[in-house]
DNA sequence: TCAATGCTTCGGCTACGGTCGAAGTATGAA
DNA sequence: TTCATACTTCGACCGTAGCCGAAGCATTGA
């Protein structure tokens, strides 16, 4: 009755706690490096080493040399993609609901998912490209439109660069805490970036968390307010 | 650093084969017994007793008991879709691909999902049902539109019903091996109750293939061909 | 009441995998 | 060259969790 492809050994590498804070932490999109990866997982260099390879095995992470550093990114957005529809599994059903601090609600206003705005800032940038007609949703791909291509030059982002790459420019990806779509691929990277570029946010170091400044958040309201 | 729910609690769970193979099992729709689902995990009543009622304790599953069995059921969408998320990723990065028997041939074309229709004919329908203005997509609802609603009436399902119940009409359910959406909720569900019950298709005994009939294929066509 | 079936609980065995200390390799800086 | 940093490999320890045999409930039917 073996159907379909083994869940098993995937699920097993995200069951570890060491593996599971590993996968959390590069969530936020940032490149980290075996030693800081250890201490987000709360174990020796020694046994993140072990982890990693076997995570790298798995092709859930990918690994980049540069001198005597290694720096560890999420294997691609299909794996982002799973670790949220487990977070929303486990924030949903979880039996226990761990204290929802304040950070909870910074993280529930605007973080990062990936590589990529999420959370009510992120529905509100996605429902704001719609509304304009930037870009377009059928069946589950979200399409550019021209009209969307000319804003997004306009805005400062290099489209052209962004077709060379092989990633789409554009996937819906849904979101655990408000379980609503938002703005997911290249393009979606390529606007938090910008974003930051121009001051409008600021990463929290060390967090998920996107922190709008007031210039940011009234701008943003202007380009992309309802 | 622990930010959002934590995951590894569930994925451990989905992590133990015998687990991952209740679950792939459960994903069927169908509600099986304690016994059968031993026999689906390959071990005894004893340990599969076991399994059960720690997935039952995260509810992953729900549990019906009638007279001296127990039948067991999924928890809900959100359980299924995170497993076909998990299929994903399998399917994809992972190494070694199972033999692609004409079983999955047989997947791919037409299966269960839950309890509801997916793989290309899942696609099919839900794209036919957009093109003809059944249903609308905006942002990660789909919406049953009025024709639809009329639609869903003449083909013999009972609206009124569905509506009383909990549970979203329309949901979009993303498909591991196409990697594309399809139509969820209870329309979903009805609507592959009621090809079965025209004799549009039948299900393959112990298995999540669904096998249109000739005649099945044709009205399939008529209905919600492109 | 007795027997049969379906499931649960208990106890003990086993093995797999996570963990870290210590030693080993590679890269870069002084 | 020498030292420091970043990571890997090895080996051993240990805990947890899966597994099954056997016995225990519970429901049904005769």
């Amino acid at each position: 009755m073996k159907e379909g492809p083994d869940i098993s050994r995937i699920a097993a590498l995200i069951g570890d706690p060491a593996r599971a804070n590993i996968l959390t932490a590069l969530m936020s999109g940032k490149a980290l490096t075996a030693t800081e990866l250890a201490g987000e997982a709360g174990v020796t260099l020694q046994t993140a080493s072990a982890h990693l390879g076997k995570l790298e095995a798995a092709e859930m992470i990918h690994c980049r040399k540069s001198g005597r550093h290694k720096y560890f990114t999420l294997g691609g957005d299909d794996v982002g993609h799973a670790l949220e529809a487990l977070m929303g599994l486990a924030a949903g059903a979880g039996h226990l609901r761990t204290r929802t601090g304040p950070k909870d609600a910074a993280l529930r206003e605007a973080r990062v998912c990936y590589n990529h705005l999420a959370g009510e800032k992120g529905i509100a940038l996605f429902q704001g490209m719609l509304s304009r007609g930037f870009v377009s949703e059928t069946d589950e791909d979200v399409i550019l439109t021209d009209t969307g291509a000319k804003f997004l030059i306009s805005f400062g982002v290099d489209l052209k660069a962004l077709k060379r790459n092989k990633t789409p420019l554009c996937r819906p990806c849904l979101d655990w805490s408000a379980r609503r779509t938002h703005l997911a691929g290249s393009v979606g990277r390529a606007l938090l970036t910008q974003m930051q570029e121009m001051g409008w946010a600021n990463r929290i170091e060390g967090t998920r968390v996107v922190k709008f400044t007031s210039k940011g958040e009234a701008a943003f309201q202007q380009e992309f307010g309802t």
